[in-house]
DNA sequence: GCGTCATACATACCGAGGGTATGTGACCGC
DNA sequence: GCGGTCACATACCCTCGGTATGTATGACGC
């Protein structure tokens, strides 16, 4: 996360653009360095320039699909700050994040190959800061608000991030009985039960 | 699933012994067959004559922990399902598999390297996700008793089976305030409010 | 008791693919 | 107009998963 989105069609922008392409359809390590220079016209001699390695251009292409998510949830959260329900503002962040969740790239790059790739301690490290902040917020948030123990934030929060992480998985599946509708739906009910 | 378990002593348990530890360490990425049979005595003639790859190897590793776990929550729910308190019994089988997501070995090898190398279609294979099927089993016991909405098993099966994972990893990381009370005790408290 | 065949490995080798070392043209400050 | 840096290109290396092949051992029919 240091300086990101130059101008978007130089070389390495290209290079990210069809590496994400790939990641997404292939999984990491089905990727061949060579089919993503293919893919750019240029040669190995160009990524090898703008990365250190094919773990750094995956973890720059990581951060930055992390980067775009908490983005878009920090905006929908503030915005939906200013309605009168608490849970009306937490959901609409909840919403947010499980709409990224059933992404097919935001899945195989982050929630897929992420682990595996960046390791346990740096996924948590770098996931830490960007999707389990913005649950562990909402939910501090509903807790100041009394709506639920401030005893268990801790928990709670680990709790609901990864239940929309997982939720995220099966409904891109298409599993069945299980759309955004019917996970926010249980969801909810879930979280109006607390009070 | 075919045959497991045969002499314990064999060439063969041993490669899936050293192989296990290995994976466990290092990831599976990390870990080179070379290294494997270094600690076996063996050579990769052996090694590919058990196994038709690494992947192979893997799996068979990855389907004998999943089916471990099984058996130890099946146990444990079957004991429980004596107990008068339907939730007592649900809350028990939890415990078990929050147990095993705590591990070490279950983080590593099939919660993090199995949906990147088995990939997403593999890891959801019905009949391999045990893990789930125990919780989803749990979910629908639930229903049947009338404590929840027989409408939402789907959805919470996978929100609860992924809040007991993503628990395992922060309980392993030592993360403060979560420990196997406290996250059982939260999960309690929403499970109970769901009457 | 001998040929046949399968099992259980060992050894040698191959090729893909990630990474590196080095070259080179363009531009830039001075 | 020259040294230096940037943005690549080319050629090469070396690890590592996988394969092809050899071989010792025991079972088994006859």
């Amino acid at each position: 996360m240091t300086e990101d989105r130059p101008d978007a069609s130089g070389t390495r922008e290209q290079i990210l653009a069809v590496a994400k392409d790939l990641f997404e359809a292939q999984g990491y390590a089905n990727t061949r360095i060579s089919t993503i220079v293919e893919g750019t016209g240029a040669t190995k001699g160009a990524l090898f320039h703008y990365f250190k390695s094919k773990e750094d251009l995956f973890q720059t292409i990581w951060e930055r699909l992390q980067g775009e998510m908490d983005a878009e949830a920090r905006a929908n959260a503030v915005a939906a700050r200013s309605l009168k329900d608490p849970y009306a503002a937490f959901l609409a962040g909840c919403r947010t994040y499980l709409q990224w969740a059933a992404r097919r790239d935001y899945q195989q790059i982050v929630l897929i190959d992420g682990p595996s790739v960046l390791g346990l301690a740096g996924w948590y490290e770098a996931d830490n800061d960007l999707g389990r902040q913005n649950v562990s917020a909402g939910i501090r948030y509903l807790a100041r608000k009394g709506i639920i123990d401030g005893r268990r934030t801790a928990a709670l929060s680990v709790l609901v991030h990864n239940a929309l992480n997982g939720a995220g998985f099966a409904m891109a599946r298409g599993e069945a009985g299980v759309t955004v509708e019917s996970v926010l739906d249980a969801f909810e009910a879930v979280l109006k039960s607390l009070r």
